[in-house]
DNA sequence: TCCTGTAGGGATAAAATTATCCCTATGACT
DNA sequence: AGTCATAGGGATAATTTTATCCCTACAGGA
């Protein structure tokens, strides 16, 4: 994201746009969830989230930088060594992103099988 | 969407993956938040939300409606009428949708501001 | 007959997001 | 000198999502 000039001017008259303008991103609740629970360098979230490559990881990783949802911690050694960590304005998404969590896991039962039978391409569980 | 058959395939392996299954899309909130609020016909829900046109509208509508989120009654008289309501399961959303909304109102300052600063096309306030 | 308002879909274009590939830089270690 | 692990970015391809355009169907009214 963020290569490039949008053409579409956003709206951010709705409360909701803007929450997803912070959070709307595939990787980034992973991300988040995963720095909330410790998993802080940018090596070691990749390697938690099996799916998303580096190159992903750190483009969504610096735009929850710029938005400053997360604070960066650089260390001056080698190997290279950086630490994530949420800012307080982070933190105040968990509760949001916990309850998507939530929600989502209660349903996910009946969320796969509508998304199957409307042939979709997803992952068996 | 899904005039296609999708080629990475999705895991709904996390819960918050499986909300924003649902939820996601540019204007799904928005119509839930109408339907919510008694903008229950399709062409008014239209006039509601100002930027979207009918076509989209309509395809957002239809997948909430394949994931059970909205029921629809049909009419029969002309001109033709349509009511889509929120189902049991759609209004378990409820509490998120609000909660989204309210962060993204409490910090749409902040949100505003990072986006500008990034450059990026927002219409402005 | 033609126009109106309503709901909705097919086909396709445009835009936005995500993925892939490959490059740099650094110090330690072999 | 070559290799490793780490963090990160440029360029571009691939994929997905949204938007646009235009069509159908229907009954009533001008």
């Amino acid at each position: 994201m963020r290569n490039y000039e949008n053409k579409i001017p956003q709206d951010l008259d709705y409360g909701v746009t803007v929450t997803m303008k912070v959070l709307g991103g595939k990787w980034k609740p992973c991300i988040i969830d995963c720095i909330f629970n410790g998993i802080k360098r940018p090596n070691q979230i990749y390697k938690q989230i099996k799916h998303a490559n580096m190159r992903v990881i750190n483009q969504q990783l610096k735009e929850l930088h710029d938005y400053e949802v997360v604070s960066k911690k650089i260390f001056q050694q080698y190997p290279l060594k950086v630490e994530y960590e949420l800012t307080d304005f982070g933190k105040t998404l968990l509760p949001i992103i916990s309850k998507m969590e939530k929600w989502g896991n209660e349903n996910v039962q009946k969320v796969y099988e509508i998304a199957i039978k409307r042939n979709e391409n997803i992952t068996p569980r």
